[in-house]
DNA sequence: GGACTCCCTCAG
DNA sequence: ATCGCTGAGGGAGTCC
């Protein structure tokens, strides 16, 4: 049937006569005079569609904008084959959960979690709905409400209670009936039961109201009670509940047996909604949504992005001491669910999912005291300890309860650097050390915290990061504990590492602890200070080195107490330190496939999240990683744990993009072309874990134009964005010794053989080399450019950033280099800083403004988020899934794509046109999946014949919009 | 000997 | 059921 614009107007116009005509006839039918006052009474209840049942797009106009996650739809492009060699790797299922057990307070950590657009502009953005579920969910309660608010109406209005003859039903109609859904749905209602508006939800509903059903509706429907309407209108009448089984549609085995019980009865199948598995264009947001290792990713970044502070100059100045305080919850998640579930916290308390093999993300000391350990399993911690509690997780409240943390210390320290959702590293540069000035600031952190939060913290405090982390350690749980140990107390401070575990050193974990013992004592177990003393004699010494060059020489400086060149940076130029420079999305749990299309799909997902991303960050990658993980040839195929990847081997492959992109169309063939050079030799349902990585990222100088730029016409590497001069960041730093880390480190410029021979005690030949580099190093140029045009915005920051170019020629190369990129990233990262974001921006606004202006928007029913539009057509398509489409709404999409076209928004027609045939091609393997199991193969799972409507109006109106904008 | 790839380890 | 992420540094091996 064409459409056409004409036909749209014909038939909104039609629509509004038959719907008025419509209401005239209920009122004639109805016997009830009461019910035809109720007609026309305000209506809390949308009108019923015209012609079918089911949602229409105008009733979904009261509906709040849902936002699934971004996917577009890529070709792959051809590929060679070639064998990578596969490495085996013992991660076996205990392996991997003693990993996770090892879980120690440490501070070394160099990760960056990643922008979440939902914090970005909280306030501008609808509410958000991760999957189908959830989305359902609040429709339906959304809908219960509305009831309520018309029962409360009707019985203000006649001043009446409705007797409550439908207590305990669950009423769903079906079809055409007389009187109307309509009416129906407000007397069940008012009556006291409950209505529901779909089959496809979980509700579990308890009659079915019909005059007439299909064949195939009677086959599917034959295990419901399918009642018709006079059994509500006569119920009604008679004041009571009449029995069911007078007014059956369907002669059955129901009907037959059962008494007048009310029982729920969903059949297994035809009710149940789609499964969502990795096929589901919602699975990923619906995993990371529940994922607890997500969340803590994502949450560091977005709090050093947010809480950060450093002065980077006064960090470097010799003359001032630094206290450290290194700052932790106790076992932070399971005293939050804690809090919330009323708990005890001296009993055994743990955070999961699950009650089997499921992983504790944390338990409290209580539960600890039996050999608990966060990461174990809940099935081996119930072993340990059978009264252990699991609670769910709360990880809203753990999220709101950082931000109090970090806003209430923000104040209090010179610098902030936070580590994780419940842990970061707090410094202040005093000029005098105040010993009993240092513990009352600890109390008072203490007892501030506790008031705010209800939660305990621990503080270690020392004046070099890994003496704090150890002081953290010994402080837990609840307490403090300060070690300021004087430059002369070698021995003190020895004694004091000496008294912890191998492991309770950072990077040292319980791989390089075991390596360690099996170094030097096989047989026990040895302690730091067995290392220590390990270390006097020089074959001992060089058997540390088979751990590598640079974690031996880390963990040296360790056992002193003294920093290495890594903490130093990571304290003095904490900016610098964190800033971006890989970014990835790994999915190990959920993955399973049966056809390599599906993993494309996938990948096509994953990079469209990683695409955004980086966009969202304006940057772009030039190199990729994907790293696969494959259940082991002599595993079982499914693992304990459920959907788990179980014992796998991982191989990956690293590839490059022919520039720097952030464009998912450039993108994902690649990878998809890697994944097919990699994953070789092995059915696809083998696959059990997906990891892409991009890398090798630089920041877009100009505004991002690439991902503007129209995807046919531009796609010429020409015309990608321009990025900034390199960050000179390239430059290794090379550390010599650090005497005492609490001074000036000493480095070894990078300076020719000769000089290096003499630079320890030729300190003018040395500083003069220096100042004959400083002279010529494009860092400074780059440098001196960046500060100029910078200076203005600097002005703003509540910390000094303006360089103090003398102080900074008395410091070495490497460390005027460090701190210079330092200023450079401070200044690139301030946009999302708190500092800026209390200032307005103006810049972006304008731009905000000349793009409109250019390139007016087209909303769809007032629509013009794209997310938002698929959102609302995703609801539209689930709630007709199996009746297909109205015309009428399918004349409105239409009609909107042809504008689309009509005014050359081209990538939103992509978007949407990708979008639509990824949801219907996802029911339609949906149902054919699930008719072709023998297993489940039943009547309930026959393709329903709304899919075919549903394919025709993709296949005949929908993509041919697609093609035209192809060839245009 | 430097650049590059493919792992491995660690953290929370 | 169950939500086994993700970012970083480093080393061995390979290639030219
Ligand atoms: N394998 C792990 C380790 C940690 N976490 C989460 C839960 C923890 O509550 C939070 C903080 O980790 P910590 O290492 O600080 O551990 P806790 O706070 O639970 O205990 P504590 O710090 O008292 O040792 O991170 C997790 O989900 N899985």
């Amino acid at each position: 049937m064409p459409i056409n614009e004409n036909d749209l107007e014909l038939f909104l116009e039609s629509t509004s006569i038959l719907n008025s005509s419509s209401q005239n006839s209920i009122d004639k039918t109805t016997s009830n005079a009461e019910l035809s006052n109720i007609e026309h009474s305000t209506l809390l209840i949308p009108q019923p569609p015209l012609l079918k049942t089911g949602t229409t797009l105008s009733e979904l106009k009261t509906q709040e904008g849902n936002d699934y996650c971004n996917h577009d739809s890529i070709n792959e492009t051809e590929e060679g084959g070639k064998t990578d060699s596969i490495k085996q790797q013992e991660k076996n299922d205990d392996a991997f959960e003693k990993m996770h057990s090892n879980n120690n307070n440490r501070s070394c950590n160099k990760n960056n979690s990643y922008f979440n657009p939902m914090l970005q502009s909280p306030t501008r953005m609808p509410q958000r709905y991760n999957n189908y579920d959830e989305y359902m969910e609040n429709k339906i309660f959304q809908q219960n409400k509305n009831d309520q608010k018309l029962i409360a109406e009707y019985e203000k209005q006649f001043n009446k209670t409705y007797p409550q003859i439908f207590k305990n039903t669950n009423i769903y109609i079906n079809g055409y009936t007389n009187p109307t859904r309509l009416q129906l749905h407000k007397l069940i209602v008012l009556h006291g039961g409950k209505f529901s508006h779909y089959l496809t939800s979980k509700r579990n509903v308890t009659h079915i109201i019909a005059t007439n059903l299909t064949s195939k509706k009677k086959i599917e429907f034959r295990k419901y009670r399918v009642v018709q309407p006079e059994w509500i209108m006569q119920s009604i009448e008679a004041n009571k509940l009449l029995k069911w089984q007078d007014y059956a549609l369907l002669l059955n085995d129901t009907n037959i047996n059962n008494t007048t019980d009310i029982k729920t009865l969903v059949t297994k199948d035809s009710t149940k909604k789609p499964h969502l598995d990795c096929n589901h264009p919602d699975f990923l947001a619906s995993f990371f949504k529940n994922s607890r290792l997500h969340h803590l990713t994502t949450w560091k970044l977005e709090l050093q992005n947010k809480h950060m502070k450093s002065n980077p100059v006064g960090a470097h100045h010799n003359r001032i001491k630094k206290i450290i305080y290194y700052i932790d919850f106790d076992c932070f998640f399971a005293t939050v669910s804690g809090l919330k579930h009323n708990e005890n916290s001296s009993l055994p308390i743990a955070v999961s999912h699950g009650q089997g093999n499921s992983d504790i993300a944390s338990c409290n000391y209580a539960a600890r005291s039996f050999g608990i350990k966060n990461g174990m399993w809940v099935s081996r911690a119930k072993q340990l300890c059978s009264t252990l509690k699991i609670l769910p997780y709360e990880f809203d409240s753990y999220r709101k309860i950082s931000e109090t943390f970090y806003e209430l210390l923000y104040d209090k320290f010179d610098t902030v650097i936070p580590l994780s959702v419940d842990e970061g590293v707090f410094i202040d540069y005093p000029e005098d050390i105040d010993y009993k000035g240092i513990s009352e600031k600890c109390m008072d952190i203490r007892n501030l915290l506790s008031t705010k939060t209800k939660c305990t913290v621990s503080i270690g405090v020392s004046n070099t990061l890994v003496l704090s982390t150890l002081c953290l350690k010994s402080a837990k749980p609840n307490g403090f504990k300060i070690f300021l140990p004087h430059n002369t107390e070698k021995e003190a401070v020895a004694k004091f590492v000496g008294s912890f575990q191998l492991t309770d050193l950072p990077n040292i974990g319980h791989k390089t602890a075991d390596k360690i013992n099996e170094l030097y004592s096989p047989s026990s177990i040895i302690t730091l200070a067995d290392l220590q003393s390990n270390l006097s004699s020089l074959s001992s010494f060089n058997k540390l080195n088979k751990l590598g060059g640079k974690l031996s020489r880390k963990i040296i400086l360790y056992l002193k107490g003294e920093d290495d060149i890594d903490n130093i940076s990571k304290i003095n130029t904490p900016f610098n330190y964190f800033r971006k420079k890989s970014l990835s999305v790994d999915i190990n749990w959920g993955i399973r496939f049966q056809t390599i299309e599906q993993v494309y799909n996938f990948i096509d997902r994953v990079v469209a999240r990683l695409a955004s991303q980086l966009k969202s960050i304006n940057m772009a990658s030039s190199q990729y990683t994907i790293k696969l993980a494959r259940c082991k040839a002599n595993s079982p195929i499914e693992p304990p744990k459920y959907l788990g990847m179980g014992l796998c081997d991982i191989t990956s492959k690293t590839g490059r993009f022919p520039a720097h992109t952030n464009e998912n169309y450039i993108m994902s063939p690649e990878i998809k072309q890697s994944f097919r050079k990699l994953y070789i030799q092995a059915p696809i349902s083998s696959l059990r874990g997906i990891s892409i990585t991009l890398s090798n990222l630089k920041t877009n100088n100009d505004r991002d134009i690439g991902s503007m730029l129209d995807r046919k016409t531009n796609n010429t590497l020409d015309n990608f964005p321009r990025l900034h001069p390199p960050l000179p960041h390239d430059v290794p730093l090379t550390m010599s010794n650090t005497e005492n880390a609490d001074q000036m480190v000493t480095v070894t410029p990078l300076l020719p053989s000769n000089d290096n021979n003499n630079n320890n005690n030729n300190n003018n030949n040395n500083r003069r080399s220096i100042e004959k580099r400083k002279s010529r190093s494009p860092a400074r140029e780059f440098f001196n450019n960046y500060h100029k045009k910078k200076n203005q915005e600097r002005a703003k920051h509540h910390f000094s950033t303006e360089i103090d170019e003398n102080a900074l020629k008395e410091l070495p190369l490497e460390m005027q280099k460090e701190i210079q990129r330092e200023y450079a990233v401070i200044n690139l990262v301030n946009s999302t800083k708190r500092s800026a974001l209390e200032a307005p921006k103006i810049i972006p606004k304008k731009k905000l403004e000349s793009i409109c202006c250019f390139n007016p928007p087209i909303p769809f029913q007032k629509l013009l988020n794209p997310k938002e539009i698929t959102a609302r057509l995703d609801t539209w398509i689930l709630q007709n899934i199996e009746r297909g489409p109205r015309t009428d709404d399918a004349l409105l999409l239409v009609q909107y794509l042809r504008r689309l076209v009509k005014f050359n928004k081209k990538s939103m027609l992509l978007y949407i046109v990708d979008h639509l045939e990824e949801q219907i091609d996802y029911y339609r393997s949906y149902y054919r999946s699930a008719s072709d199991d023998p297993q489940t193969s039943s009547n309930h799972h026959q393709m329903p014949d709304g899919i075919l409507q549903w394919e025709k109006l993709l296949v005949l109106k929908i993509l041919p919009l697609r093609e035209s904008k192809n060839r245009a």
